[in-house]
DNA sequence: TCTCTTGTCTACTTATTTTGTAGAGATAAA
DNA sequence: TTTATCTCTACAAAATAAGTAGACAAGAGA
């Protein structure tokens, strides 16, 4: 699962894409358009400014905007940021290999291989979509019976 | 990330579909093999005991085997029993479905249609995968220079 | 039947991670 | 100089994960 930080953190990055030059965005506009508990986002937004993200303006009229035009933020690159990797198992990260505990040599293990095809299959498709990218949304499951969605993203069509 | 229960259990199941049709296996044989604290392993077995993918024998010459071939375990099945859902996000699961806290409308979240479509793509190569196949691991990151693996399971053929 | 081996079950403990908050500072505009 | 903003470090609380304890059940064989 996605932490709920990294979650807010990708929502908040999709509304600064949505602003994108239209000036600068307050802190407490994210906050409350996004639902995102304000104090955290602080946290969260402070992060982004230091990984060159986003950047910051103090004072009065301050606020935050993208560091680059959403079309060049893709959603592998926020998840790696954020959390360190795209793997399901730190074994088979590319980015941040870490080797399991109490495991089968790495050689070895199957578990590995797999994770490392699917973490692949992944990263091909969050590196692809960006924060440019409409994407479309299935209604809840609830009201719904199932898929009108799949769509492979090219340029600007919908995902 | 997958939890180390969830690794475990995966790779306690692979030890048991490596011993399919050759008798029970003992649970210290599980344990020593594939390098998994004994105590807990008995929490995990008897939960795929009770889900009905292994069978056990209790008593002397006790121990376990699957209760199905291992053609007939995908690797979706084994992470939706142990970790509930193959989704990234609780909202895009549909097996297990919640909606997140602290969000936006579920028809109005991007984040959601993002990790629906990703989901999707997950489950048709983990329940295409089975405990039969045969997975190749590719050499640690740190010998080799990368990339040697691919292969998409058609049959019996290396993943 | 007795005993030994092996699995079962519930309840705990401990460690780690996650989610948030507090509060004092820095900075820019008016 | 005042006020609206962001910044930073540290901490607290809650949730989750990892692993252990220990009494129990059951089957095989002497």
């Amino acid at each position: 699962m996605l932490s709920q930080k990294t979650r807010y953190t990708i929502r908040a990055l999709q509304h600064l894409a949505d602003c994108w030059q239209q000036g600068v965005v307050r802190l407490d506009a994210i906050a409350e358009e996004q639902n995102i508990p304000r104090k955290f986002l602080t946290v969260i937004l402070s992060e982004m400014v230091r990984e060159g993200l986003v950047v910051s303006h103090r004072g009065r009229d301050g606020g935050y905007e993208l560091a680059l035009p959403p079309v060049d933020i893709c959603y592998g690159d926020i998840i790696r940021l954020t959390r360190g990797s795209l793997a399901l198992v730190p074994c088979a990260s590319r980015n941040a290999h870490e080797t399991c505990a109490n495991c089968l040599p790495e050689a070895d293990c199957r578990l590995r291989g797999l994770m490392l095809t699917l973490r692949d299959e992944m990263a091909a498709m969050l590196d692809r979509i960006t924060l440019a990218d409409p994407i479309t949304v299935e209604a809840p499951f609830a009201e719904t019976g199932m898929a009108q969605m799949s769509a492979k993203s090219e340029a600007a069509e919908p995902i």
